[in-house]
DNA sequence: TATATTTTTTAGGCAAGACTAAATTAATTT
DNA sequence: AAATTAATTTAGTCTTGCCTAAAAAATATA
């Protein structure tokens, strides 16, 4: 049974490693995981003797068979919880992290695939990212971003880019949310902003936001 | 913010000091807690210090302001949470113990009060034990069980007296459950015990079962 | 009431997980 | 290619939470 701390940094390690094809620096482990360099290298000996990684000094880690299991395995938790969180107890984006950082770590296979079946296995976390399978595995898909659609076209609003929290509260302050249907009504030739239309509100928004904004085409 | 451990330690004086109105003593927290005497001792020290119990060297603990409400605000959670295991994804009663320990730690009062409501704030949990409000008031109300109904009367199943998992099985093989409507049909004079009609089938049980089953009137 | 037993505390140790400071290795610059 | 800088590891320390063994206090018993 692996610690809340060695979950932690595998998780850690397998997101870096998607930008990283060759081996994951100690200090990129550190600054995500808000430690410090020491407190990393002692945790990669100790997975590199459980055989979760595989790890040579001064050369970077990578994860191997059940190191990755295991960290798409609490991805996939976090990731389930973080949709509760928001779709069955009214949180919103910017709320949810923190908890699912806890909840992530609560070991019970019956609990995790109860909780899928509950959301009526959902694709997709409220970010937008895709939510491992019990297999661990998980399937990237090309996002379309609403600046992609057509005038006319309508899209559901699955997710964000970049999630920072001045994002997703300038989406939350037009009530642009989750689920949302969004026409395109218009696009300004001259600043490229975009005309929306959302229920019965219409507004105008800028390409940046909309190339931020994950859309299905309806 | 308190650790896992201070918080299981105070739950752990809680429950004990219903039974013992002077003092707990250190070894029946150890034994609650699987644990040893000393290691109880030096965590009673350090809950003195921060002032959450009272504490003096042989003479058992009590807790007090802070610490009482901590204890009661980790036991509401733990109901909450089990209620939502049972009532929402399909867990049995033996199932949920181990996990609400676990995310009966999780600190957040908007994910509680949320919980409480998506759960439609319940009053008990699925062993029949009430559930604090979020100040911490906790309303014993006096238990009705199955063998105090009189004959004719029907009453609907909330709770157990003794959840052993032997006799929660018991249970489960009768396909009694939380929520089940039982009527009593007949009481036999010779052994004392009770026909029950449950749904659409008949059967008999004992009366020690019947004093172990908490039912409020229809 | 003196002795034996039980309970509790103290003393000292251990593992996990974090840290700082210093040493070592790797990478970059001149 | 040597020197400087940056990254990483090692060495040693600290805290938390647990433990065993021994000492001390409280309780029970003869």
């Amino acid at each position: 049974m692996l610690s809340y701390s060695e979950e932690n940094h595998l998780k850690a390690i397998f997101h870096l490693s998607l930008n990283n094809e060759s081996g994951v620096s100690t200090n990129s482990i550190a600054s995500k995981m808000n430690s410090k360099a020491p407190s990393v290298t002692e945790m990669l000996k100790k997975l590199s003797e459980k055989n979760l990684v595989v790890y040579k000094k001064y050369q970077g880690v990578l994860l191997k068979g059940l190191g990755r299991k295991t960290a798409l395995s609490v991805i996939r938790k976090h990731r389930l919880w973080e949709v509760f969180l928001v779709k069955k107890l009214n949180f919103k984006w910017d709320e949810v992290h923190d908890i699912a950082e806890k909840l992530e770590h609560i070991k019970s296979e019956k609990l995790i695939n109860e909780l899928d079946k509950f959301l009526d296995y959902p694709t997709h976390d409220p970010h937008g990212d895709p939510i491992p399978n019990p297999a661990g595995f998980i399937k990237y898909t090309a996002k379309l971003v609403l600046s992609d659609l057509l005038i006319g076209e309508t899209g559901k609003f699955f997710g964000v880019k970049d999630s920072s929290i001045s994002f997703l509260k300038y989406l939350d302050k037009r009530e642009i949310s989750l689920g949302s249907n969004i026409k395109v009504l218009h696009k300004e030739e001259f600043d490229e902003s975009i005309q929306i239309g959302l229920d019965d509100t219409n507004l105008s928004i800028s390409v940046k936001s909309a190339a931020n904004i994950y859309v299905t085409k309806i």
